[in-house]
DNA sequence: GCGTAATTGAAAATAATTTTCATTTATAGT
DNA sequence: ACTATAAATGAAAATTATTTTCAATTACGC
């Protein structure tokens, strides 16, 4: 179940915010793309079709969307606020390309037995994880090999 | 073989930069928590013993021990610039308490059947990943259940 | 259309990090 | 021990990132 802007939109108005074109402009500004977008990148395409955005407007919306749990966070390459829309709604992880950036999703991690282990061996009780892969997208291998 | 704070100062002579005690104070700060820390809880501690320091040199010499891979960086829980010393030298990852921020390492993450799975899956050359396990410490556990 | 609570953006405030530069210091070589 | 010197330090300013405040605006249920 892919999740669009439109469904966004009516996931937000569900939950009692209203629909605001500078936040759909943000949505359509992270769901343009496929890559993981700063706040300030965010700002900065809003910007060109919603000129007059305040970059506050930009963080407020970030904060609602990722309490809802519409975007996700991506960590790898130093990055520790940078978003993009979350596609399945399951529980994954992501690749993350270190050319362009552009981020794939996978899910069945399959680290129950991992943790299991770890709580055997450290007496921690895990609750949960952080997993993400970097490494080269299939077309930035083919571009430079 | 554990890194002290005595083999990191070696280390850091070898590699041509100056032991400073400015710089063993960062260290012994470092060395001291078994839970991350961030720049500013660093200068806090170190502070105490070594006022004056300014919170320039806290950066500086996080950027070098970081660059040298002798101390190791957090992300889960929200902190995305928190260090702690490195103590296993192998390649290895986190179990981060969420109650007390202690930090246990483990290696053998053997994640390479399901780097497999993904290159075979989505074309994917993985090179690296980012991996940390959130719950809580046995010690945290005791105190309520 | 109205009423109203939610939302917005300018501006200021705060926090985090980096740059600059004059002064100090660790240490290699004597 | 004494120097010479390149590296390191810290005060201050500059930059960047984020949050708070608040008066004006707006989406949307009625
Ligand atoms: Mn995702
Ligand atoms: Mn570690
Ligand atoms: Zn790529
Ligand atoms: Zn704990």
């Amino acid at each position: 179940m892919k999740l669009t802007e439109k469904k966004v939109s009516s996931i937000l108005r569900r939950q009692g915010y209203k629909l605001t074109p500078q936040r759909r402009a943000v949505l359509n500004a992270i769901a343009a793309n496929k890559d993981h977008l700063t706040p300030a990148e965010i700002f900065d395409r809003v910007r060109r079709e919603y000129p007059g955005i305040g970059l506050v407007t930009i963080y407020r919306t970030l904060d609602i969307l990722t309490d809802l749990g519409l975007i996700c966070e991506v960590h790898s390459g130093g990055h520790c606020r940078s978003y993009l829309m979350r596609r399945p709604q399951e529980h994954h992880h992501h690749l993350v390309c270190s050319d362009c950036g552009t981020v794939t999703d996978f899910t069945n991690c399959d680290l129950s037995a991992l943790e299991q282990r770890l709580s055997r061996e450290t007496g921690f009780h895990v609750e949960g994880h952080l997993l993400e892969f970097s490494g080269r997208c299939q077309s930035c291998q083919t571009i430079t090999p």
